[in-house]
DNA sequence: GGATCAATTGGACAGTGTCCAGTATAACTG
DNA sequence: CAGTTATACTGGACACTGTCCAATTGATCC
């Protein structure tokens, strides 16, 4: 599937069937395994059997494929139905945290450019958002404080995702209690703190 | 003092006077005025008036550099005295993590290195968690877990700091008043969770 | 005063992201 | 179905980046 062989299969012109999808998806491949120092437009374009350059015809920056990825990775968390949500509303709240968190662990590396970044604004990010505001708001936090509340939440999820990374001094599942033990505390207070 | 004029003044060999502090101290004003993406060993070389490689005789790696620069800044922020932490431990904790944050947030480019480099180990940031982890013992939270209670706290700190800067969609003041309130629900659940 | 160590420079190496000009293919239009 | 237009892709380059090696000079120590 690398196409290490055939180094030039394709002259200036000739399609070689790629989608920005498809850019996405090897782009996530490439940054699960050689992590976010190993995510090279070059080396992503070798992977696709590609010439560097065609990248830039289906993603415009390597800024705007890194969010895509970023993306593309919460669209994996699992949101609640309507109806878990109605029925106990911060058990949603902590699900999609949790789930988000989760997923998040297998990309440690993207969180940095998370941050730097201000926040993920694609499509399942805004998703997220906007279910868990609603959880909030059935939970009984007010309108205008649940904004706030999100904002926490989320910070506290990329935060503690952000320091999970396996090499670190701190083994992964301590860091995972931790953060549980955070989001307790954070909800608890949240609902209470009227 | 930038010596734009005189491009070449000195041969090899001879000395420029520069020193460690000398080159953090100047990294750390590139980088309040141009980011993290204006930090180049080169363009930081040029306002030292100074080659390229003769940083690499006072720090051995850009990483390292940015690591002193974080230590740097960190150093700057005043550490409660004994009689205050033992008079008002929690009072203390509040006062050391607002205080980072407040440093942190001139500096909002570094976080994302920060959070890369799992936490930072010089020894200004290794006082503050030792001093935080004796008022968090003062103030009634047991030693197994002090030491998640700072780790959540510095979680909490570095992310909206990371989440601050100015040119986001959210005003800082509007961060910090978040980071503030989430720091009460943290600190009021860690005392109490017992 | 002579030897040793550290700071500094010139120059280079191997990368990086990204742009510009072509070319061939696919899609659209009449 | 023919002709035009938009788009995917390549070759090749540009302007960078961090970092290493060898040579040279200044400071330091005995």
């Amino acid at each position: 599937m690398y196409s290490l062989s055939m180094p030039t299969a394709r002259g200036p012109g000739q399609r070689a069937g790629l989608d920005r999808a498809a850019v996405v998806a090897a782009a996530r491949s490439v940054l699960t395994d050689a992590g976010y120092a190993g995510l090279t437009m070059r080396g992503l374009a070798r992977h696709l059997g590609v010439a560097p350059n065609a990248l830039y015809s289906h993603v415009g920056d390597k800024t705007e494929l890194v969010d895509l990825v970023l993306d593309d990775v919460l669209g994996e968390v699992t949101v609640p139905d309507e109806v878990s949500v109605h029925r106990d509303p911060l058990a949603a709240v902590r699900s999609i945290m949790t789930a988000s968190f989760d997923v998040l662990l297998e990309h440690t590396d993207l969180m940095p450019h998370f941050l730097a970044r201000q926040g993920a604004r694609g499509d399942h990010a805004v998703r997220l958002g906007e279910v868990t505001l609603e959880a909030l708001a059935r939970a009984g936090v007010e309108a205008a404080d649940a904004e706030e509340t999100l904002r926490v939440l989320i910070v506290t999820t990329v935060g503690f995702a952000a320091f999970a990374p396996a090499g670190g001094p701190v083994p992964p599942d301590e860091i995972r209690a931790s953060y549980l033990r955070a989001l307790d505390w954070l909800l608890a207070s949240a609902v209470n703190d009227r």
